[in-house]
DNA sequence: TATGAATGAGAGTTCATTCAT
DNA sequence: CATGAATGAACTCTCATTCAT
């Protein structure tokens, strides 16, 4: 009545703590493909079996879904803080926009309430939206249009992620710089910060 | 004393005609419920309850989930081709604004495909996405600033869907407000058009 | 990504209405059996195997593991208290050990508290075990052994529950029966109360 | 400059023959403190980190679950036959009565099959038994109230096994003294035998 | 035609056990 | 010899969809 492996099966190898460290990355990369295709709310088991790992090693890495989440889009977050230190407002936006365009998940760290019925906000995503908010912050000139009312920055870039949508990532670029020019705001290259 | 087919046992009372339209539109007001409050990934179940009908009863009005979301849908963008012919573009504005404001459905028809990972757009929110921007376009002055390249005025629009986040619709208007003032574009009262 | 069952699998009949009774009492005859052999503890599985039924039934009845068990012991529990106004203490007891001999959860209802590591004793135990209590307090004699003390009663029924063991009735029956003589109690037959 | 075995290496340190028997030693008590508290179901690999070890060192010393439970009341067991020797019947039933309260992986051995539903008595829960039983039938006395009938001594001990219950070890003691004089047998201070 | 029970696939989570290092 | 990561089966619970009545 418990749990019991079968006897002798075929169990394949451990790997070895050298493994640790890799399936930890190919989790993380996984996620962040799954994430950007199905979105936050995607089965972990996809997610396992994409980085090509079991279920298990989903878990000993990551104690629960938000865990993993956070991983991957603190690496998100990250890039655009080191950004901030490499560029102006323009090109900073740039990579914002990027992983806009990239990856839903990220979307919805920046709506940080899920658009699809926001239960709850979850901690971290409120966390990293206000670092995001604070990398940008630096480099927000007094007179910019977007600085007048504390708001208005972040719903700004609320309001690109709104727009960035479509089947492939030409199509979102396309849209986001549409979005900028509207609010007038000018925007650097789209890219990701490592360059 | 024979085994008669007892003529008024009580059977769950089928209802007649009457009772199927009657029907339709509480599983819809239901589902418009329930849609506003855990969005459009809310178990379908939850709203035969809400309706107060069996979820065979859901079944036969709607055959999939998308039927009946677009059933509800059809309705919002209804409302919105009316108040096209009874305003102008800054007053159907605030109509279409209301509806982003008050369903986190409506939105994710004008996104057409929802921002959590809808993976594929589904054919019924592009078909009323391009409806909302018919009603929208028969009002826009040639002169208007989302007039001048073809897909501004819905990129527009999801720009606003985009920002609108929060708690409380109060919260979400504000939001909204903030969006149309940073695209620079006038907008109504954010009303619906049942006046 | 979202939960999809086989489009056309062959899917076994509802059965209807009139199905639902049989299945809840199939289900609580089941556990009753799979409780005796396994105790509280058994997959909730190998019940709604035992039962015949999917999954799904099982939840639909007992929303959780302590409802089914609830709802099992429950029966047990009732037939005690009428066990309680048709005969005497000896009787009453003869009953209670019968119950005792027949099944392992219903011991662990008596110790209230798993024996087995006793992280935390569930409401529902604690409840019934005080409705047994009160129903042998009702024929207990003010010149009984077992009345001298408040705590002796239920200490000499947890006491013949630690004496019920062996692997068939008959083999725990004659170690009940040896552990109420020990106690110098009087028993009489040992039987269900549906005579 | 060549790649050699790297002699020192920061390899988990294997720490030699001495650490086998430290390890051991570590293992069995931390499953004692581990059993004591969530029962002998809870998990090994709780074990083997309260113990400071890895989950395969567990394993090279105790190839099943049984394995290393047998070892932690093989210690139990052998205090108590260790007792059998200082003292008469009574000052040993306290020393086993002490191991009641103190454990509940005590209590299954002498049920011998778990209340809690283990389906099967484990071979080595049966031989420690009888271990016991030997213990204390040398200190019995003819004439002893437990000596008229072959069974009733491993009775009355699984009997006050049955009374133990209770949150904390006082609660657990005081019940087990009310049990052994609702047996009318005389037990001397309730205590491990190492004094 | 309506009801609501049943089905069963699948998501999430936990652990016993193995094995590369 | 020790480490501790990986495996994967088993368990719980949820829900879309069907169907007897």
């Amino acid at each position: 009545m418990t749990q019991q492996p079968m006897p002798d099966a075929r169990r394949p190898a451990s790997g070895g703590p050298k493994a640790a460290a890799r399936n930890r990355a190919a989790l993380i990369a996984a996620a962040r493909e799954i994430y950007a295709e199905h979105g936050l709310k995607a089965p972990l088991s996809a997610i396992a079996r994409r980085a090509g790992v079991g279920q298990g090693v989903l878990y000993r890495h990551f104690p629960d879904r938000a865990a993993l989440a956070a991983a991957v889009l603190e690496e998100n977050v990250r890039q655009i803080e080191k950004a901030a230190q490499d560029t102006d407002l323009a090109g900073l936006l740039g990579v914002v926009t990027w992983h806009l365009t990239e990856s839903a998940a990220f979307i919805s760290v920046l709506h940080a309430d899920g658009t699809d019925g926001g239960s709850a906000v979850p901690e971290y995503a409120v966390a990293l939206s206000r670092r995001v908010e604070r990398a940008l912050r630096t480099l927000l000139p007094q007179d910019h249009p977007l600085a007048s009312e504390p708001d208005d920055l972040m719903i700004a870039v609320g309001m690109v992620s709104g727009a960035v949508t479509g089947p492939t990532r030409e199509h979102r670029e396309r849209r986001a710089r549409a979005a900028w020019r509207l609010l007038g705001v000018e925007v650097g290259p789209i890219r990701p910060s490592e360059i």
